[in-house]
RNA sequence: GCCGGGGUGGCCGACCGGUUAGGCGGUGGCCUGCAGAGCCGCUUUAAAUGGGUUCAACUCCCAUCCCCGGCUCCA
């Protein structure tokens, strides 16, 4: 069973054949940081996380960059507006960015964030070549990439150059062409510059990613990704400098788009000021339940954010780990062993392979999951499990579920309690015995106020902790 | 305007030329003193609109309408 992947480039799906064996260098457009991130960016970097746990999952050795642009004009703004130096304002917020991706448990699998300021000299560079071969010009210490230098230009967008001719913003008018961009940009007064053979300044926004991903990578890799708004200019205009400066095609094999995130019908965006932040919505939710959301629907949709929308992903997650928990209770009883759990077993991982295969259809897979979770509630009702079916079934949908990066927190049962919790249960049992409900039922309030909540089954009491509503993020 | 992508039942959301998708929510029942968890039902084939192709279309083709993205910084 092969992997296909929807490639922008040819858009279609095509099979997917790294460059080198089981080898895959995939890059993911990061951050400007010059605020928080909202779940916008989280829909792309849990979505692409999937995509990694996927990967690897099939056997692939990926190495994962993910830059963070901490040189822009932007950013130069704000820090203007702050009083404070630009790089110490993007390393602030760079900072709580990365806890973000670790609190939503992608952080892990990025091998690298390069920033922009580390890369200054390989972007000159880059940029020197382009002008040595005649791609760009330098206009008074502003250097342009002439675009209609590079044949291939429109290849990823299927724009024309026509269309490009419009513009809704009066152009640069040193430049050649109203579509050709920026490569390097002369300081104007003062702000953050660097030297260079064409005097002080700063790169343009395109240049850092090839400048870091052939320097990381050389000139050619397998998997470049980033949300579909970025296909033109920015994606658009990497081809053009990366495969202009080293002559080497493809630039990148598979071009992977996710859909973009929108609140009340319009584009959630930092300059459009209508985002929610990350650490925002993990003070309400757990981030597994804000990984499965965007795992319920394909990476390449866009979706509509609504916040109670997180309510189902929620109950779903909490269905998961009940199952998990009855499947822990019924393998402490001695059921009889069925062939049923073995097919089971393996027609889910089959069928949820598949699903994965196909472009990374996680809705879809995710059925396959929940389909199994039911399964085993329904043979654990029968009472048809036995303990080492129970150890299967739970290590499969474990694993299963850490591909979405969910089901990895602990399911105990029947821990250790404080004394007074114990006995606090001792005195409701009697009062059950004796049949005194009221004072059963206050017994209880109070051991849920203490953390623990109380079931009562046919094979006994049982508990389970109380979970905070969500985990805590970081705000400093 | 041009270039992409899309419109599926109360909501979310798949696949596919002939399937019961699935989930959430709602609702009835089993089990329970109650609650919790789980299980079993029900929530009737829904597919933007109008044509066409076909034995058969939600699925293919052509129009029309609507939504989103890009054309300007943007995950």
């Amino acid at each position: 069973m092969t992997l296909k992947v929807f490639n922008t480039l040819i858009r279609r799906k095509q099979t997917f054949e790294p460059m080198h064996g089981k080898q895959v260098k995939m890059f993911v457009c990061g951050q400007t940081t010059y605020d928080d991130a909202h779940v916008g960016h989280a829909k792309t970097y849990v979505q692409f996380d999937i995509i990694v746990r996927w990967l690897k999952h099939l056997g692939y050795d990926v190495y994962y960059v993910q830059n963070i642009t901490d040189v822009d004009d932007k950013l130069i703004k704000r820090a203007q507006e702050k009083g404070v130096e630009p790089l110490s304002l993007s390393k602030h917020y760079s900072r709580r960015f990365l806890k973000d991706m670790e609190a939503l448990k992608v952080k892990r699998n990025v091998d690298l964030f390069p920033a922009t300021s580390d890369y200054i000299p390989q972007m000159i560079d880059q940029i020197r070549i382009l002008v040595e071969k005649g791609y760009a010009y330098d206009v008074m210490g502003n250097v342009y990439y002439d675009v209609t230098k590079f044949k291939d230009y429109t290849k990823l967008s299927r724009m024309s150059i026509d269309e490009l001719k419009k513009h809704r913003i009066e152009p640069d008018p040193r430049k050649r062409n109203s579509f050709d961009f920026a490569l390097w940009k002369r300081e104007e007064r003062g702000e953050l510059a660097w030297d260079s053979p064409w005097g002080k300044g700063r790169p343009g926004w395109h240049i850092e990613d090839t400048a870091m991903t052939v320097t990381i990578f050389g000139p050619q890799y397998d998997l470049h990704g980033g949300a579909s708004e970025l296909i033109f200019p920015h994606h658009t205009n990497e081809i053009a400098q990366a495969e202009a400066a080293t002559g080497k095609k493809p630039f990148v094999k598979y071009w992977l788009h996710t859909g973009v995130l929108n609140i009340k019908g319009e584009k959630m965006s930092k300059s459009l000021k209508n985002f929610v932040t990350i650490k925002d919505v993990l003070s309400r939710y757990q981030p597994e339940v804000l990984r499965l959301y965007y795992a319920s629907t394909h990476y390449r949709k866009p979706m509509e954010f609504d916040e109670e929308d997180l309510e189902r992903p929620k109950a779903e997650l909490g269905y998961l780990y009940n199952t998990l928990r009855n499947i822990k209770h019924a393998a402490s009883r001695t059921g009889k062993t069925s062939e049923e759990v073995e097919t089971l077993l393996a027609k889910t991982e089959r069928r949820f392979a598949e699903a994965m295969n196909n472009d990374f259809n996680t809705h879809l897979a995710f059925t396959h999951l929940y389909g199994l979770a039911r399964e085993a509630n329904k043979i654990v009702s029968k009472q048809k499990i036995n303990w080492e079916q129970a150890e299967k079934a739970t290590q499969t949908l474990r694993e299963l579920g850490g591909i979405f990066g969910i089901l990895e927190e602990e399911v105990t049962i029947g821990e250790e309690l404080p004394e007074e919790v114990e006995k606090l249960i001792e005195q409701r049992e009697e009062a059950r015995k004796g049949k005194h409900w009221e004072a059963a039922d206050r017994l209880r309030q109070k051991i849920k106020s203490l953390g623990y909540l109380l079931e009562d089954t046919s094979e006994g009491v049982r508990w389970r902790k109380v979970k905070n509503e969500a985990t805590r993020s970081e705000t400093s």
